[in-house]
DNA sequence: ACCTGAACACCGTTCAAGT
DNA sequence: ACCTGAACACCGTTCAAGT
């Protein structure tokens, strides 16, 4: 009777049924993890047990890390808002798209990094890429420039994020910059010396990097539309007004 | 007599006096190992086994992995070579000086995923910083524009460097692309579609990404240069020729 | 002062074994 | 088919101990 102690009765509520694993699952709770802890904080290991599991798991559903970074990716992409239909000029609403790519990388820590060695090519991408594409066309960019310009244009954002966040992430970065700067002879380099105020500015407009951002999209959203062969208004920035010679 | 067996003569030469360590060798022997392994293989442990000591010895003389890494990509920014005082335009001095960055950064695998993270800041960097900002002055560039272009001029180099070198890395990067692309419906991206030729143009210009690269310097330089302030000339790339209006 | 081995707290990925 | 634990081959960094 004694033989066995009486079986200790547990409620399956203690420890629920977990939900059944998937890829969204997955993917999702990574993304809670970048946002908490930043992507050096995210690791297959951490998303596993997060999700009650072994890491070992996880391969059922991704070929290994990687694949979780690109679907990592284009589900954060999805939140970039597109333009409504008639909003503003061409130029608006192409700068819109692009701010709103740049503060969907720039919210998650991390998500920059991500980008730049993925090329995001997932159907959020494509949703995006599709919409550059036609603003572009619209501005009167043709086919080839378009594109170019698409990449240019994203590559830019996408290098803006990632190098404030990964200086966000790190903290040495700005600070070396900044004794380095402050160091500096002006004999030796008169230039940066003259600079100096001027080139910290660049990561001190905190929020978003926005104000000189502003003016970068301005000059390569121009040099796409206009351009090399003598053909569309190649005006400068916010108004040149002069030229439209042809 | 024979208590102990006789003394093992081993000459010294067998296990040469090890040179002693110091932060230079060490960062050498990195840069090897980066253009040997890449980024991914290069770790403390590996440089430390390299120069024939533990992983320890090496934080005599970096306070951890990060300065490291600062310390190679500046090491390596030396052979960055500046243009000989006269040639050309400022304009084709300033492209040379950024192509020499592009193409260090593209030599060694790995060196362009550095440069994003760090913000070089060494004194190879300034150097750079020196000459780019005197050139884009020589264009016309007031204080405020030339410390702005300097920024987005090199966060484009480094950005386009790092993304096509971690493909180059990776592998799997453009290939996920390329099967994206090839398998859009035209009814659903129609402008993606259309454009997919020019897209995956982009980093087919294999060798140093130049063509496209080329034009898009233009393109910021023009921005840079000309620009918001109705001043200098506003010309497209290549050869616009008439305003030299100031 | 410089170097070392061992330890700590992690990684991604694989694999045999369970259900 | 899905999940698991244990193992493998790594990491960066710290620390007590040696010279």
């Amino acid at each position: 009777m004694s033989e066995r102690p009486p079986r200790e009765i547990v409620s399956r509520r203690t420890r629920p049924a977990k939900p059944p694993l998937s890829r969204e699952i997955i993917v999702s709770t990574a993304l809670d993890i970048l946002a908490r802890d930043g992507l050096s904080g995210l690791s297959l290991r951490r998303v596993a047990t997060a999700l009650d599991t072994g890491a070992a798991s996880l391969y059922v559903y991704l070929a290994n890390l990687n694949e979780l970074h690109a679907l990592m990716l284009d589900s954060a992409l999805a939140a970039v808002s597109m333009p409504e239909a008639q909003n503003g000029s061409w130029r608006d609403r192409l700068k819109s798209v692009l701010k709103a790519y740049l503060r969907v990388l720039f919210e998650r820590q991390g998500l920059a990094q991500l980008a730049l060695s993925q090329i995001a090519s997932g159907p959020n991408s494509l949703r995006i890429w599709e919409t550059l594409l036609g603003l572009l066309k619209d501005g009167g960019a043709d086919d080839v420039k378009a594109a170019w310009g698409l990449d240019l244009l994203t590559l830019y954002v996408t290098a803006i994020a990632a190098e404030q966040s990964v200086r966000r992430a790190s903290g040495e970065g700005l600070d070396r910059v900044r004794t380095a700067l402050s160091s500096i002879s002006s004999e030796e380099f008169p230039l940066v010396f003259a600079a100096r105020q001027a080139l910290l500015s660049d990561s001190d407009d905190s929020q978003a990097g926005w104000g000189r951002g502003d003016w970068a999209l301005d000059v390569i959203i121009d040099g796409v539309v206009g351009g090399p062969n003598p053909s569309v208004t190649s005006s400068a920035p916010k108004k040149r007004g002069k030229g439209h010679k042809r």
